[in-house]
DNA sequence: ATTTTGAAGGTCAAAAAAAGTCAAAAATAT
DNA sequence: ATATTTTTGACTTTTTTTGACCTTCAAAAT
């Protein structure tokens, strides 16, 4: 048999459709729906909506919360997705950060502030650690940026 | 479904407009219009009117009591400097960091896209340290990335 | 002038309403 | 058999909502 986070998978991409890319949902509504734990719910977003399957989420706690699920389009973030997914790995320099950030902004990706922006947080003074950590702490903040501006490039 | 809070939060800035830099409510009576406890109307007075996102409540209380609203006005620069010199310390939490950025962001000293991007550089995922860490390295991030934006304040 | 009184607003902690985490158990696949 | 994926549940964290009780003020009554 299927199994049901197959099932959850399919419900939320029909939800999505196509003419929308985002939707939110609420996590005990889904697993009220599905008879099932509520961490469920969020087993099949960690597994099956991962940024390298184009997908990004978001999510508030407390009453009136919500879990929202963004596709990214892929057409206008192919180089984005790349640097996300395959050229950041567990750790970046300040040198390839620099260089990267050079190139989203010659790709018009981001503006030149955006980009100076970006630099100032991947510097070597804004992260103050023993060098083994710090290129580390580097790839987790320009990831994070970088997943940023891909979310932006869902509409138009 | 949305939270109450976020709709009187809205109210009151709908009430506050674009002239207005001070509006008087009574507790009471708001909390009759949207049918809530008036502790709630204190609440939402108290987490999204604070001095650190520009404003400021005074209040009276007994017959003719009212509690007023008052925005801030504050330069860009003196914003800007308060927050590189007095705010950010030796460490900065997500949910502070949040807080700064949203007001960068509503005094149009950084666009939204910005306003994102900095918050994806500060938020939880990105610093994947052990907490004590975490808020330490946050305040560097966060510092270099208002030392930019100061940079270019100076120039324009 | 003093005392009452009712009409405000304030405080604080508990309850409720979400979502997140993590590891163990169960089911599948290799 | 072993490894991987799915499923569950207990516990945590965050945010909102409510209610019971407290304080303050101004006006009316003494």
């Amino acid at each position: 048999m299927k199994p049901l986070s197959d099932d959850i998978e399919a419900f939320i991409k029909a939800l999505l459709g196509e003419d929308q890319d985002q939707v939110d949902v609420q996590r005990n509504e889904l697993a009220g729906y599905f008879r099932c734990a509520p961490s469920q719910i969020t087993y099949v977003l960690s597994t099956r909506f991962t940024p390298d399957r184009g997908y990004v989420i978001e999510s508030r706690r407390g009453g009136g919360g919500f879990v929202r699920i963004v596709r990214l389009k892929k057409t206008k973030a192919d180089h984005l997705l790349y640097l996300i997914n395959q050229r950041i790995g567990a750790s970046v320099s300040a040198q390839d950060a620099i260089v990267m950030i050079q190139q989203l902004s010659e790709q018009g990706i981001v503006s030149e502030r955006e980009a100076a922006l970006m630099r100032a947080a991947t510097s070597a003074r804004a992260i103050s650690l023993p060098i083994a950590l710090k290129d580390t702490l580097r790839a987790g903040v320009l990831r994070e940026m970088l997943l940023q501006v891909a979310l932006e490039q869902k509409e138009a």
